[in-house]
DNA sequence: GCAAATATTTAGGGTAGCCTAAATATTAAT
DNA sequence: ATTAATATTTAGGCTACCCTAAATATTTGC
């Protein structure tokens, strides 16, 4: 069972490489100001992350996540992602609150306790911060979703995900057809109030104000 | 914030003088086999926990529970039990597989967490073993529950739990009109299949099976 | 291409835990 | 009341972390 200390490494050499091409190497220094702690302990603790072949080290080139790293990795992320979704949606903590104490679920171990979590929360992909939630075997989507009110006009993209349960926001949105897996494109942005014409599914037109749209996430078409 | 390691100490304390005196000093001995360590490694924590005034030691007299001790081990106990009555009642493990998952649980440090994890269960008094909760201030009835099948003829007792979250049970408990509170006392024990006679708040009389009775929990009255 | 700046590692040391074996206190037994 | 048995502590040593300061590599700027 790897320490805390150990997770902790691996989640922030993976957040430090996201979007990195594969096997990109973290940095001695990146990390140890990530995390906070002096270059020494990275040093000293990329050696042993090594030994347990959790990365791959050269020295002075710093650490790039092994297989077995990676999945390590992405399971702490899909643990504390549904942790933090448990907390806003079945507790109640607003979405700025849920950080720090998904932090320390993340390192519980139990396999059968995640799949559980992740069900009674009903496969939820995305969490409230609007970050993906790696699923069982550890595929995740490469683009983050973002909010509806960062999408350019004329761009197509997808709904993916709603940042708030808040169920008025929902009887809204299906009041206006909006639902996971729409397809809409920005027509236009209306003066003074920033509301948003919106395109459905490459017919109908509705209107959104900008308060909605920002608890709105989607992905661009590719 | 208490070290993992301390706070498991503190909690091995506290359960080893359950039911003994105030105050009563746990030798060396007896949580180095609790805890499985060695006594030398007691002995040194017994000085740290001394020194952190969570402990009152004399040495070769063993440590006792210190106030401040006993309000962190309370509050373990809480936390554990709130968690175990998660995992078993929202997520649905069995009451045997709680114990290892809550113990790791339990050392997450957020007292919001605990306050709404505890509304959110709507305040459960007792655990999937028939433990009792500590309430929010440490308070915890002296007398553990116990299923009706240890009551002895002629005791009087009241219900102050069911084992089981299954609708059935309840359904059942209610056709025959017994309750969270209800006084009761074993009339007889039938033969064969064992179902107990009982006589309720004094007067009617209703019988149950020994599956049931099995897990409804009492406390005799005194 | 070499010096200066920057990044990284090594050296040396600290604490919280853990361990076994040896020394010492306490308790029990005759 | 002394000895034998048992309980407890101390001594000495280990690992996984952490740190600062010094040494060494790499990169950058001219």
């Amino acid at each position: 069972m790897p320490s805390q200390s150990i997770e902790d490494y691996i989640k922030a050499i993976w957040t430090l490489s996201e979007g990195k091409e594969d096997r990109y190497a973290v940095s001695t220094n990146a990390l140890a100001s990530h995390l906070v702690t002096s270059q020494a302990s990275v040093s000293e603790m990329y050696k042993r992350l090594a030994e347990k072949e959790f990365i791959d080290y050269v020295p002075y080139r710093g650490g790039s996540l092994s297989p077995k790293g990676r999945q390590l990795a992405v399971s702490l992320i899909r643990k504390h992602r549904l942790w933090e979704v448990f907390l806003h949606e079945k507790l109640g903590f607003g979405w700025e609150e849920v950080h720090d104490i998904a932090e320390q679920l993340e390192h519980v171990h139990s396999q059968e306790l995640t799949k559980r979590l992740d069900a009674f929360l009903d496969h939820p992909s995305i969490d409230p911060h609007g970050d993906y939630i790696p699923d069982a075997d550890g595929n995740i989507p490469k683009q983050r979703a973002k909010p509806l009110t960062e999408l350019s006009i004329g761009v197509g993209a997808k709904v993916v995900g709603v940042l708030d349960s808040n169920s008025k926001l929902l009887s809204l949105l299906s009041q206006k057809g909006i639902a996971l897996g729409t397809s809409l494109c920005i027509q236009s942005v209306l003066p003074f109030d920033d509301s948003r014409v919106l395109t459905l599914n490459g017919n109908q037109s509705v209107e959104l104000s900008y308060k909605a749209c920002e608890l709105i996430l989607i992905q661009e078409n590719i």
